[in-house]
DNA sequence: CGCTTAGTTGAGTTCGTTCAACGACTGTGG
DNA sequence: CCACAGTCGTTGAACGAACTCAACTAAGCG
């Protein structure tokens, strides 16, 4: 594993941040973004595969992802893993770690990721002077809860068919909100880190897999995913999505 | 299903609300007090088995239990069904139809359950007036997503003894730290709700929950299960707890 | 008293696992 | 340039965990 790094002083300022015209995200005041600029200490880079948080530690900063790809994951003493969810621009991480003190999960980067950097000993001072980012982080942790729960009822109660199609749609259905995918529809992960987000082992993922690209839905090359048919994943899964409403971001 | 609901315009003043005082939760200043208590617009008391909140429904309220065991769950339309958490003293619900819109979960009491009701309109007023309590809530929310982490490594990662001795030690501990036990250590629940919760069927989850009980860790009765080796539960399930700190609630 | 719900148990089947081997590809060092 | 190791994906065979089906007990209730 390569694990590299790299903390930027040099910011992409605020203003012209990447995400914040995309239509999927809610507008901000001039005071907002003001606020959030001046929150925003620095940038962080990391290559593929490295690893952003680590379960224990106590870390004094919160990120959101400016690019890239991630997942969240827990693991067992004897090594077994289990992915909780992924990360994507626009998200929040570490806040379970400013509220409870330590991290209780770890976070690795899928592809090259590049994170804001803000302080959490400031984030009370966000509570204090504005209460509508206030309110969009209790709305940014809520929808963490609502995918969580989705992701349970999926490895609680469906077939190892549904759990894979109701994943790579999930993926899918993201990337395509934050305009991700520009003609190929590519999601950056493994065969592992499928098993390991629907508690499967690897042999029968990729025969469950195999089962999805005999039906045409997808194709699997170069270390990834392609989505051919995001709709019949839908079906097969019976999910709903994730609703088309704007969301927050800090 | 006997489904009874009575709310009541008789509250318990929250300055002598029965919760507080519980060395579990953290300490409010007298404005805090006051406000949530002219926050608080009633009570809702239901029986066992009864619906509090229904999936897709847009209630205007939101609720702290305030006496009771309950649960949160999801259904796919053939009928499965995954329970997501449980209810217990001091929880907030609703917080997600609050932000979302529309629940995305329905929530079911196990026993007679009480509520405290609030306005969600009023909620933005809370985020407002009251930087303090607008943290409590995020935290409130940031610690039922590390629950729900910790459901997932279970429900994906773990062998089916290990699942029914996580779960159980999963509520005795919170009952412990509710003290809601009083001598005999009791979790008002059926085996179909841990089958439910667990990702297994009620078959299995019998034989599996009678290993836990020949070794002389639990002892089902009365539609519910009795504890007797909490700490010995969590040494098999190999789960650390959920940290003695003070936490807060509405 | 019959009806319902919760829990128990056995038998046979299915789904998902482990073990094992192999091909394709990538990067590294000689 | 080739040899080598490492990762990722693929496949077959044998096994085991968890499932369904089915029958039955015990308790609670009208």
């Amino acid at each position: 594993m390569t694990t590299s790094r790299r903390i930027h002083s040099f910011k992409t300022p605020c203003e012209l941040c990447p995400l914040r015209p995309l239509p999927h995200f809610r507008e901000f005041t001039r005071e907002e973004l003001e606020f959030v600029a001046r929150f925003k200490r620095g940038e962080l880079a990391v290559d593929a595969g490295s690893t952003i948080l680590v379960e224990g530690a106590h870390s004094a900063h919160l990120f959101t992802v400016l690019a890239g790809w991630g997942f969240r994951y827990k693991m067992l003493e004897d090594g077994r893993r289990q992915i909780l969810n992924y990360i994507m621009p626009g998200d929040l991480i570490g806040l379970q770690g400013t509220i409870v003190g330590e991290m209780q999960h770890s976070v690795e980067a899928l592809s090259p990721v590049s994170l804001c950097v803000f302080e959490r000993d400031r984030l009370m001072t966000l509570y204090n002077k504005h209460p509508s980012l206030a309110f969009d982080i209790t709305w940014i942790a809520a929808r963490e809860e609502r995918i969580l729960d989705e992701h349970l009822l999926s490895i609680g109660r469906r077939t190892a068919l549904e759990r894979a199609a109701y994943l790579i749609a999930f993926l899918f259905e993201r990337g395509r909100q934050l305009e991700l995918f520009n003609g190929r529809k590519f999601i950056p992960i493994t065969q592992q880190h499928i098993a390991d987000t629907l508690g499967l082992s690897i042999v029968h993922t990729n025969k469950t897999l195999k089962k999805l690209n005999e039906r045409g839905l997808i194709r699997w090359q170069e270390r990834g995913c392609e989505v051919l048919n995001g709709e019949e994943l839908k079906v097969i899964s019976g999910w709903e999505g994730l609703g088309e409403g704007k969301r927050p971001f800090i």
